[in-house]
DNA sequence: TATTGACTTCGAGTGCACTCGAAGGCCTAC
DNA sequence: GTAGGCCTTCGAGTGCACTCGAAGTCAATA
């Protein structure tokens, strides 16, 4: 009937700097000011042109340091971003651009094993010789 | 008492060509002369001038690779031959180094499955909504 | 002998993801 | 009212690890 206003949590609503946003996250204002200009982000001003993030763009760092850590090019962030802003209809595109990227890092994962073991198998058979 | 020619593999005579290490080992014959350059390896010439790799060399192009597959900086690995370099006393140092260095994979594959956990939940969960 | 093609050196260029600096605006505390 | 500090935009700079291009050399083949 009406919408839910007092039973759902807010996060529309801009209430922090990008100083506790920095702080919060660990990414740099910098970097918050760079992932806006390059489209990751679109984030309110106060009335004096300062950046004030709601939860949501919080939350949006957030996802993005994620798939920073799992190495998705900046990219292909960008790609499911415009994806998202498109709307609902793109979400079999967007979660087929997840499972993918999932596919690259379990890759990853797996050359990363197999590499660690070739150190390994170097610190315990060598002791840190020349030689593989 | 003599030394044993006939017995060992033939490690140090110089025979491949750099685009036959490149064809083996997947390195770009131009990355394999940035990492001479750069101090990684030091290849055999022949008499006109071009380079003829060992299979020594071609055992640590290898083993460069597997460094790199586990993105050790170009510099740890520039360090850990300039110790190699300096002989047997400094093999404790090596392993250290390469023990540290084993101590960061692990904590970067740490770090990719916490992400790609947090990928995962955004797949089954959302199925690819803008909040993580 | 002429051409082909792989090799050489050297310096410069590329792509990525930040990271920084300059110049100035606005709010608060004294 | 002014000093300090955090904010703004913009463009430029950084570091890493390659990657490429130009100009030339050399040896094998037609």
């Amino acid at each position: 009937m009406t919408t839910p206003e007092l039973d759902l949590p807010d996060t529309t609503t801009p209430t922090e700097t990008i100083a506790e946003v920095a702080a919060r996250t660990g990414v740099s204002a910098h970097t918050l000011r760079y992932y806006e200009r390059i489209g990751l982000l679109t984030v309110p001003r106060d009335h004096a042109g300062r950046r004030l993030y709601t939860a949501d763009d919080v939350d949006r760092v957030v996802f993005i340091t994620r798939l920073r850590q799992t190495d998705m090019p900046i990219r292909d962030i960008q790609r499911y971003f415009t994806l998202v802003a498109e709307g609902a209809s793109t979400e079999q595109e967007r979660l087929e651009l997840l499972l993918h990227h999932r596919e690259a890092v379990q890759a990853r994962l797996d050359a990363l094993h197999r590499a660690l073991d070739v150190v390994d198998y170097k610190i315990t058979k060598y002791g840190g010789s020349a030689r593989p």
